[in-house]
DNA sequence: TATGAATGAGAATTCATTCAT
DNA sequence: TATGAATGAATTCTCATTCAT
């Protein structure tokens, strides 16, 4: 149908599974996992269908992969703060902007994120359920330091780095969940308040 | 709401709907919602597949009272606790504690409405997504009633109802991702916590 | 499409279950093992495609099932044979009369057994490799005993049923291959030659 | 038979085609005919599948060159048996010799060519099944010479020869699908049996 | 020659739902 | 009420074949 791709040079290798991978993204944000069917994402990538077999094993493959994308960018984030020095509270901002930002600059994929992979079935198997968990723990890492730091009280880091985990993305589920376009612009209000909240609540 | 089917034998029809709604639950515990299947539901509950249409209108309808058994309970819970008279922490405390109860007494219940229900695709419709804010709302109401009797300091009731709610979703959320059975002991603490944090953190 | 067929009583169990595996055998013999789609059975046995579902796994499990309606009732034949006292010729002469009696009597699934099941890859496994050898096992028995009462010379028994049972597969395989119609009438001729190449190969 | 491609690099292109030959037997062997995918012949000759193309009109071309290569040769040989003057009894060793040899030579082959293709659905084909005829008609041809001669009693050539075929190649079955490795000592003497019992049964 | 990305027809299989009994 | 045979739309996945490079 869209003749205009570049059937002529495979040169950018992954370009195809590039594309492939972005119209999963925007086929989930708009039916669901459940709701995406193969063909539709070709249709929308513009390839045939076959084709998506020859990137992906299949079905749960494509989803693992936009799951990678998706999430594993959001967990090196959050390893990259964790793994740099600064004081605490800092820190916190800084795990709180990474998400209202991904959300910003690619409200799609977070929804997706949040909506469609987080509580999936594909967190059925360990292997995925794991990087949940990572993602908690790079946030816990955090705290850790905080408090033996002195520069929190002594609060349990993992179930810190949940409640701050849990209000982050509750407050972006219902940001996701309300009409679209509305709320934009509270988006570094919402942030900061919720970070607000959080470090008084564990401040020495 | 479910129409309650003809009078004649008031106890048998109601327990025949009783255990297949059990059952779902159950396959939707061990299966989750899109891998369940209406004759799983059937064997599990041990009828005949046909007789869940006696009860049900169709697969959606018997989700849709699986939300209402399950949800629906958390939210008029919810709703009592709004309703009536309490210095705020005491209420925060009753909602923290009626999510983690809920818990303790039927885990596969809390399970599919954590993991299933709550981001599920059902939810995609408007009718829906209203119960998901109600149940903020509820939380809300309780918090913006602190913050009008300067129990609380001055922040957006509903920002802090999102943030409660989730804090206390994925302290959930984590402990039904855990392996079954770990963690039990310390549900009561983690409610504690969690809700010492929050507190803390909307004090005046 | 066939309105008449008996959607009202599924009297006698199996009834629809016996059509399918006829029309099975049907499209083997027309297209063979490998062209049968399942909806050629399935059209061919008046009924819709899930139905063919309902009665068997899937398409392997089908053709085992006329396999061994076909071959398994031709093995118990042999068994039979194999089971009952007499002299050797005789033996001999009864175990070649059920092959080519078989042929006359369903010329269509002798063809599958002998053109699609025999060599197909389902003889790839053991299970059913052991069916085939059955077969030669009951011969060798029969000439087994032949050989101990002294009616046959000292031949391997084994390989005897091996080349007895090699012949008249032969033998039926190019009645089978040939245009169909031709040869009917020289069936007991044939049949009869047959055994006597044998016969007197292995006299005393 | 094969057009021979062009005579640039007479050796390197047949070589080419012949390790792609070669692979296809062994993929044959190893998952039977249906089981074989073109890409599977590529990968085990070691060469992108798109050259398959190169050397072969398609699938089924390319199984008929196998063909051609193992049950081709093996006709030809009967032929070349046929062809030259000598006792009916050396003849037909001669045949069943010619078997057990080639079995023995390249068992990988003849288990194709027994298995898979001589009751494959090619032989559907008129064309094909044509080469199946042959070769009993050059079994049939020394039988017949042999009987003409009263070296052998007045037996129907065409018959005599099914027979021998059938012995011979069920003998070969019972080979080919016991456990590999087995039996493979007792090839001569079974060979010697098969030809025994034959030729007493047609003996004067 | 050689490669492998791209295509799409075709087949298997699943499962919600209906309905005669 | 209760059963489960029957239906067929919908979907996934496979694989031969083409073709630009």
């Amino acid at each position: 149908m869209q003749e205009a791709s570049s059937r002529t040079h495979p040169r950018r290798d992954g370009e195809r599974r590039e594309s492939i991978l972005r119209a999963a993204v925007h086929v989930f944000a708009k039916k669901g996992y459940h709701g995406c069917r193969i063909a539709d994402v070709a249709r929308e990538a513009g390839v045939a269908y076959g084709l998506v077999y020859h990137y992906f094993q299949n079905t749960e493959d494509l989803l693992r992969s936009v799951f990678e994308e998706s999430f594993g960018h959001f967990v090196r984030m959050l390893e990259a703060i964790a793994a740099t020095e600064g004081p605490v509270v800092q820190k916190v901002e800084e795990v709180a902007t990474a998400a209202f930002d991904a959300y910003q600059n690619d409200p799609e994929s977070i929804r997706v994120l949040v909506l469609e992979i987080l509580r999936s079935p594909v967190f059925r198997e360990a292997e995925q359920r794991q990087a949940f968990q990572e993602a908690i723990g790079h946030i816990a890492s955090v705290l850790r330091r905080g408090v033996e730091r002195g520069e929190l009280r002594s609060i349990d880091p993992f179930l810190g780095a949940t409640a701050l985990f849990g209000a982050i993305e509750m407050a972006l589920t219902t940001l996701v969940m309300a009409t679209p376009g509305a709320d934009r612009l509270h988006l570094d209000a919402t942030c900061q308040r919720v970070v607000d909240i959080f470090l008084r609540g564990v401040a020495v």
